[in-house]
DNA sequence: GGTGAAAAGTTAGCTTT
DNA sequence: AAAGCTAACTTTTCACC
C-alpha cells in the first residue's frame, strides 16, 4: 500500500525534518518547507494516512532509565522446523527484556537486541532469558561497547 | 546527568505512552496519566531538559522510500591500532548509507546496519560502501528476511 | 495551493494543598 | 514542593477561494 506513494521534493523535505523533530509544529514545518500550515498539514496527513509515516515516538535515553548498555545476540536453533521456529519465536514475544528480534539469512539464525541495568541484570538476562528460550543451540553475544553512529531516520 | 533524575510512577506512565505516541497532546496524556495539563506539562518538560526524554521522531514506513531491506554487516578490522579505529570510523560517519554502527565486545568487531533499495543496491553496497571502508579485513552480512519484532520503546 | 476564522491545545502566573 | 485553576496566547483545522 504505502509502497506505492510517489513523493515529490516538499513530501522528502516534510519527512526529513519531521525525522529530526517528531513534535515540530505543522506552522513551523510550512515555514521551513515553503508552504502556507494548510497545504502543509494536508500533506503530513496524507503521509500518515497512507503508511509513509508510521508512528510518532518520543526516545528516552536508556542511562535515565537504569539502562546500562544493549547487546546484540546471534542465535542458531537446533531445528529448522517449523515448529521448533513457531516456539522461539513465541517465546522471544513474550518476552518484555527482547526488543528487536529478526529472522536472518546467512546460517539459519535469529538475532535479537536487548538492554541490561548492569552486569548482574545482563547475566539474569543469560540465564533466565536467553536459557529458557526453546530450540537454542549456540548463541553468540556481541555487547555495545561504544556507539560510532546511531540513526532512527532514512536518508532522503 | 540524566542517568541520576528519579522517576516515579506518574513519570514512568508519561514516558510509557509518549513511546507509544510521541505527539499525543498534553491534554490526553495529562487525562492518561490522571493529571491537570499544567502539572503534566511541567513534568515533561522537565522530563526533556533533564534529558530523559532525548528527542521526539517520526518513523517512517522504509518501503515507503524505496528500502526493500536492512542488513547488519559484522565486520573485523586488519590492525587494531588507534589509526585503523579511527580511519574507520571517520569514513563510517562520512557514509550516508550507514544508519548504525556500534563497537561490540566479542572478538573486536564493529556492527554496522544499513538499508538498500533491491538486490542491485545491495551489491553496490557491498562494492561501493563495504569495500571502501579502510581497515576491513572480513565481514559477515545478516539480511534481515523476517522482523519478528522490533521496538524503540524500553519497557518500564 | 492559499486565506481566514472557529475550535482546540499550550502555557504561565497565581492559589491551594 | 507539587498539583490545580484560570485566562491569555498559540496552533490546528477546515470550509471556501
Amino acid at each position: 500500500m504505502s509502497s506505492e506513494v510517489q513523493l515529490d521534493t516538499i513530501d522528502r523535505a516534510i519527512l526529513k525534518e519531521l525525522q529530526k523533530d517528531g513534535r515540530l509544529a505543522n506552522q513551523d514545518l510550512a515555514q521551513r518547507v515553503h508552504l502556507s500550515p494548510s497545504a502543509c498539514l494536508r500533506r503530513v496527513k496524507r503521509l500518515e494516512e497512507s503508511g509513509v509515516i508510521a508512528q510518532y515516538v518520543a526516545l528516552i535515553n536508556p542511562k535515565a532509565v537504569g539502562k546500562q548498555g544493549t547487546s546484540y545476540t546471534i542465535i542458531n536453533l537446533e531445528r529448522m522446523t517449523t515448529a521448533a521456529l513457531d516456539a522461539f519465536e513465541a517465546a522471544v514475544l513474550a518476552s518484555p527484556d527482547i526488543l528487536d528480534c529478526f529472522y536472518v539469512a546467512g546460517s539459519n539464525d535469529y538475532m535479537i537486541r536487548f538492554a541490561y541495568k548492569d552486569a548482574e541484570d545482563l547475566e539474569r538476562f543469560h540465564t533466565q532469558v536467553l536459557m529458557q528460550l526453546p530450540e537454542v543451540a549456540r548463541s553468540n553475544s556481541m555487547l555495545v561497547l561504544r556507539t560510532i553512529k546511531k540513526s532512527t531516520a532514512f536518508p532522503l
